[in-house]
DNA sequence: TCACTTTTGCATTTTGAGATACATAAGTCA
DNA sequence: TGACTTATGTATCTCAAAATGCAAAAGTGA
């Protein structure tokens, strides 16, 4: 580094462990003893950083560890779908501190689900100061202009088009507000929680009721021109059989090889199936006829990832979602079209693997997506 | 800004316009005239910057107008066809000052190639001296390692995989040397010389012997893990009829609507069609075979683009290559389709134009690749 | 116990970047 | 012509950030 390296930049190197001692971080940067010790002190006094005296000696004085403090402040999230919403407090590394699960119908509009989540954070926060408070992010199941915090449009959430909920969030706590599609924030908690070191090319599917995918591209989200991007739901399929979307077309993979198609489907066949739990238990029992049901869907659904793979050249394909995470058949399927359709270059290290988060992901996406904005070193060093 | 600017920014910012004189400068960065004069007078130094004293009064001395100095260096620019090449020394602005085209087949290797280029452009440098050039940036056409310059692999230009260029032409000019796929360099090409403003996410398509797409995604090129994204040419077309692509696949798009596949389906027909060019008369002269399969073809082209449409959500698609240049019918067809198969928010402010740099773009591209490099204000500052 | 090593703290000095203040240039307008 | 305005140059001063050098802490090993 040309530059002196600052307050935030040391805090990264603590973070990401490449530094531990306050002489490894003057090896590293460069930087004199008093340089270093005047920005270890800075995060010391906000709490960002803890000493530890545990170090063995290295045939001298024993070095002070310096350890991110996780425990230094927390983040409110809250991951929205449509009918489900998990709640939770996180500390600064992530860890879920306190949650709570709702069934709440995400179309009562914000009026009603906000003052909840804010009440929620409230309660979970029990003791806690409220000034340790450092951001809040959320996941909703709408196209969401990034920049601004607006839910753009949605076939769920009609209710809330055109909503800027930073600032409703801002009345009761004044920090910073992250929002994001859900499926984005899945893709984020996917990528750091289980690829960040690998690469920063990964495609996350989401295969639940709808079908959707979180593109990270050179580590962070693309997200087009309106937020609008990872839309695959409404590409074709071939051999779909003329089946009308809800979106006016025909065909769309979201409208034949869904949870909701298949649910579809399996009632068409004279099946009696009402959630997704009971075409699992389809399966698990070896059903012939649902198997097969499912092995299609995934070829479908492999067949609109082959194209999608042919344009992003990812190196991870992760499927996510309830429907993908139950049916080992699915991804075999999805795996097995991928490697034939999409092109030599374009596979040849290719990983299509099962979300490895799980539900887990919903929470652990919104506190990434948060945590990397308020502690990044421009931040950190924003606010000195 | 919190900080204070650095030479490169104020450069960036003379570039860009937003201040044109010593005072505007001050204004602008918050800087004391000193520092202000500090930077201008590096940049003035190194010829990055002229003075011009032609300013209006407004009611003062007059200012001295600060201009970027496009002569204040030269970039050497080559875009590489599979047959056709086209080399050229362009200024610091990215116009071309001197320039040559070739008929040269690239499968000879890098070993004939390359020294043709530099040798190319040695004479093209004339009296100029060599302390002139600042970079180096070319346009291959195979899939290219960007950071290493190495090309990857291709079905052209296969006597070049695996070779990295950027050390074999700094032998000859010690500069950052910057290779990329052709179609990426047309896609910065035309984003930087026509949507600049207003929009960072394009979708470049390039409709030639064979059918590939640039992706800009928030100012900058999608390259995915292996540099292969924007590979949209071998996703499959629904109704295909069957027609086996080189690629191994059946239906490829490529294989149906490239350029390659109308000259062959048009012989088929029996018209003597040889060229491109041959189709273009025939489409002038009204044909109606001919109008019929290029529209199928804009179709078909349509229905692989409003997938990744979906999937990337840019603001505008352009059209380019050979092909689409000279295809009103090809574009509308594309048009049509891609508006009806798109979502409707993926669609909404959407704009699908032919290409306005046209043949242009590939040195232009190459040039804007390489002058965004070396006159970054990172590069600028780095070099002080 | 003592010599030696590594880590850290602290007072002092150094440095360098930018601001201040003054000087000057070059126009407009009455 | 002269007062005024705007733009720029320059010597000096200020100040903050970092380096230096010294001191102390806390271990190891003989």
């Amino acid at each position: 580094m040309s530059r002196h390296a600052t307050t935030g930049e040391v805090l990264a190197l603590i973070r990401s462990g490449e530094a531990v001692t306050r002489a490894d971080i003057g090896r590293v940067t460069g930087l004199s003893r008093p340089a270093v010790s005047l920005r270890v002190g800075e995060l010391l006094e906000r709490g960002l950083v803890v000493e530890r005296t545990d170090a063995p000696s290295t045939g001298g004085r024993p070095p002070v560890r310096l350890e991110f403090n996780a425990a230094g402040g927390v983040v409110l999230v809250a991951a929205l779908g449509a009918s489900r919403t998990r709640v939770a407090v996180c500390d600064l590394a992530g860890n879920e501190l306190a949650g709570r699960r709702f069934h709440i119908d995400v179309e009562q509009g914000p009026d009603v689900v906000l003052p909840l989540l804010m009440d929620t954070w409230e309660e979970l926060l029990g003791d806690r100061p409220r000034s340790a408070v450092r951001g809040v992010g959320m996941g909703v199941p709408a196209t969401v202009e990034f920049a601004e915090g607006r839910t753009e449009s949605a076939r769920v959430m009609a209710s809330w088009t055109g909503v800027v909920i930073p600032p409703l969030i801002r009345q009761r706590f004044d920090v910073p507000v992250l929002v994001d599609n859900d499926v984005n924030v899945l893709a984020v908690g996917e990528h750091r929680g289980a690829y960040r070191e690998e690469t920063g090319d990964l495609l996350f599917v989401k295969i639940s009721t709808r079908i959707g995918a979180g593109i990270v591209a050179a580590g962070s989200i693309l997200r087009g021109a309106l937020g609008a991007a990872g839309e695959i739901g409404h590409i074709p399929v071939r051999d779909g059989g003329g089946v009308l979307c809800r979106c006016g077309n025909i065909d769309c993979v979201d409208s034949v090889a869904s949870g909701t198609a298949l649910l579809r489907e399996l009632r068409a066949a004279g099946k009696d199936v009402k959630t997704i739990d009971d075409v699992t238990a389809l399966v698990r029992a070896g059903d012939a006829e649902t198997m097969a049901m499912v092995r299609e869907a995934g070829r479908r659904i492999g067949e609109v990832l082959a194209g999608a793979v042919n344009i992003l050249n990812p190196s991870v394909v992760v499927l996510g979602g309830d429907v993908a995470e139950a049916f080992g058949p699915l991804v075999s399927s999805i795996r097995e079209v991928v490697y034939r359709r999409s092109t030599a270059l374009a596979t040849r290290r290719l990983r299509i693997e099962p979300s490895r988060l799980g539900a887990a992901a919903g929470i652990s996406g919104c506190a990434v997506m948060v945590l990397d904005h308020v502690l990044s070193a421009r931040a950190v060093d924003d606010s000195l």
